[in-house]
DNA sequence: GATTGATCATAG
DNA sequence: CTATGATCAATC
């Protein structure tokens, strides 16, 4: 990263450089930034978030914040295929698993970053190279009502299971849009978690996900 | 082919 | 280790 972000002061600024950069290949971009394109993105999984972040002047860093804090507008890039539809999850935010008694809907991370989301598609198929997949349209999202109530719903599912100590009974396999997974840099990675007796325990870390069926949904209403 | 559980790079 | 950015790959 060589040049210098410049945040965007507005939305419409920002939708503007976003909208520039529909239409055009990973390589296009990444070449003038003076960015090397991996040869695959094994090693590179968050290259192409970088790299929209950075064309974006999205504020870097880890902090569990939206990437746009002065819009409170959260940027995701996602792979998608010839029709348009994901080809993966989406990742939202890492699961609080302890300090959590009371902790509501309205208050969790998941809602806030949830509440205004920039989503970039990009070309995600792996037959096509990097450096040829091209950014699609913008879509500027926000949960309708009946959206809001499902995350709503799934996130309290999860939570009510984690304070109760019963997170290893947690699997993909619940919630309807959102689903907790294993967010760790492998599975030998250990954090504080609620035992079942009330106490502390370990597990390996978990994270919010959107399962691809929900952000389908949303790419296919134009706004 | 879709899904679930595992994993990779980097910053602080 | 925790959090960011996600995709990989074994299994169903």
């Amino acid at each position: 990263m060589k040049t210098i972000p410049q945040p965007p002061q507005s939305l419409s600024e920002l939708m503007k450089r976003a909208n520039a950069m529909a239409g055009l290949s990973l390589g296009l971009l990444a070449h003038s930034h003076n960015i090397t394109v991996p040869k695959n993105l094994k090693r590179d999984k968050g290259w192409v978030g970088q790299l929209i972040e950075h064309e974006l002047g999205a504020i870097a860093g880890s902090k569990p914040e939206p990437d746009f804090a002065n819009l409170g507008i959260e940027l995701k890039t996602i792979p998608i295929n010839h029709q348009g539809k994901p080809i993966e999850t989406t990742y939202v935010t890492v699961a609080p698993l302890q300090n959590i008694q009371g902790l509501t809907w309205e208050n969790s991370v998941v809602y806030h970053k949830l509440r205004q989301v920039l989503w970039i598609p990009i070309q995600g198929e792996r037959h096509i190279p990097i450096n040829d997949r091209q950014i699609g349209t913008p879509i500027l999202w926000r949960p309708s009502d009946i959206e809001m109530q499902q995350l709503k719903q799934d996130w309290e599912e999860i939570m009510e299971l984690i304070t109760l100590g019963q997170i290893d009974s947690i699997t993909a396999r619940h919630g309807e849009v959102l689903q907790l997974r294993p967010k760790a840099a492998n599975s030998k990675i250990l954090t504080q978690c609620i035992g079942k007796e009330g106490g502390l325990a370990l597990t390996n870390p978990r994270g919010f996900y959107l399962k691809i069926a929900f952000t389908h949904q949303i790419l296919s209403q134009l706004i």
